[in-house]
DNA sequence: CAACTTTCACTTTCCGTAACTTGTAACTAA
DNA sequence: TTAGTTACAAGTTACGGAAAGTGAAAGTTG
């Protein structure tokens, strides 16, 4: 047993809340090993049994709000409805959740920009298995689509200015009801473009 | 005639000129009124007879490169070929220059972001000017489209990942290649989706 | 009198230095 | 022997004062 007390898991999820909440109240810059270590009562060299880096910590931060949409996403795309019906309401909740979390937690929206800025696993991972969920729905949607992979991928493409981080920051001055008309558009051209070439 | 022994159009361009070398050669954040000033061989406090402040000498400096890029467009908007051809030719043309400039000269790619997220006038003004080219193209390819005007912003909203300044520069290290199959695709998908039904 | 310069107040940047932070290795305690 | 701590080097940030920059107004020059 440790001298803290806590499990590896536990003092992993504890170091992750408290830097979760520091990020949120002092700012992504100012988030500090020595502070987070101080806060669940070890030396600040014995972070680095559970945490590669002062980035690994960042990523795990971070992870946890992915694992968190990523279920509720998951939800969607395999509730009731039709295919078409579940892969639209997946990207309106999609952009809905980020924006709400870039309006509600400025801070943690940054360290995601930053994580994702930096090609880390978590958000390529993230952003893999959220194409291939998108890819399932476009092969139920559009059945008759020669790659829903690559189709997943242009679609991406088409909508990246409702999902890339630094966009929802920015288009946070757009009010949500024109925001989510606008991607409405967007993804039901993409789709109907799909459908009149699914070789394409 | 004044002392400097140039116009006050002369003056202006040459301050851009000079500005434009100095971002080029020493960084957009070293930018100094009073360099500029030196090199022409007068007070800096002689160059608000010509700019409002510094911010209008940077919106002149990126002012000068998105004149050059609107020129080139025209032409091709307005040159021979189908309407389709010119419109796909004018997007990937526009992605083309982008790439270039920011390639080639990161420092003033930065100023044109720079401005571009202050959501100056040179800028609003010249994404109206493409707008509007654009709606005219879609006119032209599709005329059954409802709303040409309409259709243009979704279409642009659906390829901003190629054409938004910070994007551009974040993505260099795509080849050209990739970008520009990518690029085609969406747009494509896009053409497809609004010939399926031009009322919306 | 137009086209400058000089001067000034305020703001921003630079710079040297001290303090802090990160990550590692050796050491210690339970 | 695991789970820490301490000490350290190298890197980064904070800070205060000096220097420089910005923009306006008064003054000067051709």
């Amino acid at each position: 047993m440790p001298r803290t007390g806590l499990s590896a898991e536990e003092l992993k999820q504890t170091a992750v809340r408290i830097a979760s909440a520091r990020i949120t109240s002092q700012g992504y810059a100012r988030l500090r090993m020595t502070d987070v270590a101080a806060e669940i009562g070890v030396s600040h060299a014995a972070l680095y049994a559970h945490f590669r880096d002062k980035a690994a910590l960042l990523d795990a931060v971070v992870d946890c709000w992915l694992i968190t949409a990523r279920h509720r996403l998951k939800e969607i795309a395999e509730g009731p409805g039709s295919a078409e019906d579940r892969l639209e309401t997946f990207f309106v909740e999609r952009v809905r959740l980020k924006r709400e979390g870039a309006r509600r937690d400025p801070e943690l929206h940054e360290a995601y920009c930053q994580v994702s800025d930096r090609l880390r696993d978590v958000v390529t991972g993230h952003l893999d298995d959220m194409q291939a969920t998108i890819a399932v729905l476009l092969r139920q949607t559009i059945p008759t689509l020669a790659d829903p992979a690559h189709a997943a991928a242009v679609l991406q493409t088409a909508l990246i200015g409702f999902n890339h981080p630094r966009l929802v920051r920015d288009f946070l001055h757009i009010d949500d009801a024109t925001t989510e008309r606008r991607l409405r558009d967007t993804l039901r051209t993409m789709l109907r473009g799909l459908r009149a070439d699914p070789t394409a």
